[in-house]
DNA sequence: GCAAGCTGTGAAGCATGGTTCACTTCTTAA
DNA sequence: TTAAGAAGTGAACCATGCTTCACAGCTTGC
């Protein structure tokens, strides 16, 4: 037995480097699937993008399936966790609900191609069940907020979970129906989904004196 | 120039046995479908499944595309005219909304296997166009109503089109959310629908002439 | 029966696009 | 400077699945 001397280690510099690397084919591939769905992100147009070969994508990541559903993931967790700390934010349930609604429509309308990649795109395989996920966690912050506007008298008594799975179709729905070129009005779209919800969409547009900032609760 | 014979030419039995290979071609796509989405409808499932070789397929269909588009169209023309007919039926337009939305609901529920397919299922190519066709003309079929029901003072001014696109998206999405297996209360995605279409769910289950407002400002 | 014309066949052809791999190029430590 | 080890390369490979086509088999009119 010998012992061999190493003549190469990884340094700073490089680790910094294949991270960046990483970061840019992650980037490559998210510009293709805003600008042409997941069907224009193929490994060779990733690469060519990302300005590297295409065998080198397969030194970052398994495969393109691997790739795609990270992306996926980055984009989502983000969208996702805003949403998520309005809904545990500060104020009536129903006030929330209203927030996230807000927050949800204007971010999707304000970049729409992003929002039709993430939730109405076709696609396939372990993405698909990404975005079934990803579908149910918005449902899930929804659901919640509506069990607590019904326990503290905002709301009538309603379904919570399908009222819920119902909105979080709606959004995508009224979003892309028309394309994603033909963005509908927000406000119109958060008050049907505040209706949905039974709350009057204009309740705080004449502001009442019925303010009361009441301890959030959990 | 010649006149040539006529030794053959298409009798009835001939016609009516080439019908009828058309309609086991489509049964065979459109079973395969329902079981186990678009992916699972290849040619030479589909062959195999009708009992021919995958060639015959070609004699009947330019391809496949044009096949799933086929089957794809009759079932959604045969769902869609059942709709627009309650929609143009006779009552108040709150009253034919309602029965528009439960009998789309109450369709898709029961059978959640078809439905998922039609609505949610992932496709490409120019089924999906036709799928979107499909739900705008859905989107139409309530916008329609929910003007006349606005007109009619059955419901508040709202913005109809985007009431109507959220609404197309909002039944699949709660019947779909869940998988097709765990297909969630008709009766509570029924008053989701309403609630958004600012009917009262309730109104008609206590026959009231004047309904008392649920106190829904804290 | 026979020839013309149509339908059925399924293996081969082909397109697309993900994946591999032998090779080159680069980085590091001595 | 040199050698070990890692990263980059891209053409070839391969899997999938739609489509074609030369041929076999059938139906019809005479």
């Amino acid at each position: 037995m010998e012992f061999h001397t190493l003549a190469y280690r990884k340094t700073g510099k490089v680790v910094a480097q294949l991270e960046a690397n990483r970061a840019r084919i992650m980037d490559a591939a998210r510009e293709l699937i805003v600008e042409g769905g997941f069907a224009a992100a193929s490994v060779a147009a990733v690469a060519r993008k990302a300005g590297i070969a295409t065998g080198t994508i397969y030194r970052y990541f398994p495969s393109r399936e691997a790739l795609l559903l990270e992306v996926f993931r980055a984009v989502s967790d983000r969208e996702m966790s805003r949403l998520e700390e309005i809904a545990a934010g500060p104020g009536r349930p129903g006030e929330r609900l209203r927030k996230v609604a807000e927050a949800f429509v204007g971010r999707a309308v304000r970049s729409a191609r992003q929002a039709h990649a993430l939730l109405a795109e076709p696609l396939d395989g372990t993405v698909a069940a990404e975005r079934l996920a990803f579908r149910r966690r918005h449902a899930a912050i929804f659901e919640r907020l509506i069990r607590e506007a019904v326990a503290a008298g905002d709301i009538p008594s309603m379904n919570a979970r399908v009222t819920a799975s119902a909105i979080t179709g709606a959004i995508p729905s009224a979003l892309t129906l028309y394309g994603p070129d033909d963005v509908p009005s927000a406000d119109a779209l958060v008050d049907a989904v505040l209706r949905m919800a039974g709350l009057d969409p204009d309740a705080d547009k004449i502001p009442l004196t019925e303010d009361l900032p009441h301890d959030q609760s959990a």
